[in-house]
DNA sequence: AATAGTCGCAACCGCTTCGGT
DNA sequence: TACCGAAGCGGTTGCGACTAT
């Protein structure tokens, strides 16, 4: 009886979009953008909730979506990146372009996941179902493990360094009506990513996966090159600074995180940032003076031979020769 | 040809995280 | 600091398509 919002929120359509109601979101966004996905479904015309809107255009409108055939590059990407970060899925889905966190987990639940099992390799732990508790195994673990944790620690810096980024927009914003305006910031190429997955590329290119040519076991170093995106940070000299200590949350693990972010002279930023887990001699892991993200020297510490043996193992296991991931 | 079982994918649900006040 | 709304995320479900019997 008069009201109509009672009535609209009983009357919210579900189930399969049909090719109107794709139209409809698709003419909206592209000429209004999302905006607030609560308030587009009125606004476009829709009997859908926003949330269903969202995921409608995140996992199929998008122009930006790969559809199709996953290639064994990218089933191989998956494989690692799982292995790393668990079911992380937006996490995971950011290392492939074009390709969906619903997608890849649907795709890992029907296809990857039964063909891991059917060759006796534990999807969850990625290790051998047939050979448990050896204590090269552990230590195998363990090194993937303290792996996963170091991809944790970087992914949560990272969104450390956005936040702080976006604040210090703002504040560079309040600036500007009293200040000359900064020189531009350099091209970028690649987002600022210090991602152990561009080791895996660097030596995968040459070795195959921690391959044990010289340069990459017999030096324990591997080197990251990619450029950053210096835009939005603060002025030379200024220093952002973030600590992270006792870590007991990783299990028996203990140790510290840091990192910080320092303008350079010449508009690029430096960051360090120090990882310094001790777990039963598992493995340790650096990284440090990261000089602009342009050079990063990443030192392990840990077993490599062990390591190199899990990946190969598994990795030949899954798949012919070993290809650098997709990115 | 009919039916049951299986598979793959789109969409939903509920919890968590984030940002603003 | 607490609260609230919006958005993000991962697990789960529903259903059409396909396959085996």
């Amino acid at each position: 009886m008069g009201k109509s919002n009672s009535n609209e929120k009983l009357e919210l359509k579900k189930g399969p979009w049909t090719r109107e109601e794709d139209q409809k979101l698709l003419a909206y966004i592209e000429e209004h953008g999302h905006g607030s996905w609560r308030a587009l479904p009125a606004k476009a015309g829709l009997q859908r909730c926003g949330k269903s809107c969202r995921l409608r255009w995140t996992n199929y409108l998008r122009p930006d979506i790969k559809r199709g055939k996953f290639s064994s590059q990218e089933e191989k990407a998956i494989i690692r990146l799982h292995a790393l970060l668990g079911n992380r899925w937006s996490a995971i889905a950011a290392h492939l372009p074009k390709r969906t966190d619903n997608e890849i987990k649907n795709y890992w639940n029907t296809r990857l996941k039964k063909r891991l099992t059917r060759m006796g390799i534990d999807p969850a732990t990625h290790k051998p179902k047939n050979n448990p508790g050896g204590s090269s195994q552990s230590r195998q673990a363990a090194v993937v493990s303290h792996m996963a944790q170091w991809e944790t620690a970087r992914l949560e810096a990272e969104a450390r360094l956005v936040r702080q980024s976006k604040l210090l927009s703002k504040l560079q914003l309040l600036r500007k009506t009293t200040a000359p305006p900064p020189p531009p910031p350099p091209q970028t190429t690649v987002p600022p990513c210090l991602d152990v997955l561009k080791v895996w590329q660097a030596t995968t290119a040459h070795n195959g996966f921690f391959g044990s040519a010289a340069g990459c076991l017999d030096s324990p170093t591997s080197t990251l090159n990619f450029s950053v995106n210096s835009g939005a940070i603060p002025t030379f000299g200024s220093v952002l600074q973030n600590e992270v200590t006792n870590m007991n949350d990783f299990g028996a693990c203990k140790g510290k995180i840091e990192n910080s972010v320092q303008l350079l002279p010449d508009n690029s930023t430096a960051m360090t940032m120090g990882y310094d887990y001790n777990a039963a001699g598992a493995v340790d892991l650096e990284a440090t003076n990261c000089d602009a993200y342009n050079n990063m020297s990443c030192t392990y510490v840990g077993d490599f031979e062990e390591n190199k043996n899990y990946w190969n193992d598994l990795f030949n296991l899954v798949s012919s020769p070993m290809e650098s991931p997709v990115f």
